[in-house]
DNA sequence: CCTCCCATGTAAACTGTTACATGATTTT
DNA sequence: AAAATCATGTAACAGTTTACATGGGAGG
């Protein structure tokens, strides 16, 4: 339920097209919420039906089309209200943590490939969040601007805080789940199982 | 495709029934993947279906009945498979960061109702995860035994280890959680959004 | 006798992934 | 003229949630 809402966040900023939304969904908001294209269309038609969100078509050249969508107050109602409703946490499912519990299974090369692989992953989204939050503090955030431009003054401090608050907490797990593959690294050293051998003997 | 990977791993400890692993997806495993009775009891006929399971069905009472399931050769080897391969990473969805980077909208009370949450929620999670490493290093973790009965004397060190190292890493996660949220109660003190005014005005 | 635990499922709805499909417009 | 980007989708499948449904056995 919550493209729905992440889509509203977004429509708030300003009116945009599916387009545009995807474009969002595999940048900036796609570190907290991801979606693809072939989910956002259906789900903007759906709300528009449901009177969440209206269509305003553009023509584009001479036969290109282009729906812009608003949200409704109604959007905004349903928006708010889950806004201020407690969250709904969902059960965790998270494959290497699952994978590092039964690692002894595992061969050597694939156990430090599959740690090196963690670090590697989280360091491309540690990057990119320090990259987002470095724009948001020089207010070179295209989003972020947009909204502040219709909001009120003394509102401008809180969105900009909550915005990079919420990029930290990404940061912050990213860098954890380094340290985590980082430890493990070094437990296998510890245990005899890493093929550092194959430097320690050249020749 | 992960359940079916927890649910090998699961069974390569030692046979099982759906009711059993059932349980283990409500308890120790399910802090890494959470499945509930209606995708296991169909999954596991599935994987008998293709051979990677076999059951061996035991009369209980009169007319009662319970398949336990063991893990066949070519279960054994799917389980290696995904162990050696280099792991998928699902894009993240995540509801409460979603939420902190537009909480300006959110009214003072929910904010500070959903960071309290945030730190509730993952409080119980650090609870129960730090039980399991209590377990695990005093040795009263009845799968962990289960599993060390049939492990090689060389290799028990390193199956401790890794079950402890996964758990670390979730204990790890709650901890970043909990400190995160902490930090939002700071800044929305910080902001002056806080109702932290009811308790320094009493009367 | 009642309640809790054992035991196994089905059905419907919703959510998400992967691949396919098409065509116009703008930039190089 | 080709390539990149704009723009909108469909179809099939895989995975997940929620609710429903049933009945036996064990212990107080």
């Amino acid at each position: 339920m919550s493209l729905r809402n992440a889509i509203l966040a977004l429509l708030r900023i300003g009116p945009m097209s599916g387009y545009d939304l995807q474009k969002q969904f595999s940048q900036s908001v796609g570190h907290v919420w991801h979606a693809p294209d072939s989910q956002i269309y259906p789900e903007l038609r759906k709300m528009a039906d449901q009177g969440l969100l209206t269509a305003e078509e553009q023509a584009r050249g001479a036969s290109g089309m282009r729906k812009v969508y608003h949200v409704t107050e109604a959007g905004e109602r349903e928006f708010l209200e889950w806004m201020n409703a407690p969250l709904k946490y969902q059960r965790t499912r998270d494959a290497a943590h699952l994978r590092a519990a039964y690692l002894e299974a595992a061969d050597p090369e694939a156990i430090e490939e599959f740690l090196n692989g963690h670090i590697r992953h989280w360091q491309v989204e540690l990057e990119t969040v320090e990259e987002e939050i470095c724009k948001i503090d020089t207010l070179t955030s295209p989003m972020l601007n947009r909204r502040l431009e219709v909001t009120e003054d003394e509102d401008r401090e809180a969105t900009i805080a909550f915005k990079r608050y919420s990029y930290e907490g990404l940061a912050a797990r990213a860098r954890g789940e380094i340290r985590w593959a980082r430890e493990g690294l070094a437990l296998i050293r510890q245990l005899g199982i890493a093929d550092g051998v194959e430097d320690a003997d050249p020749q």
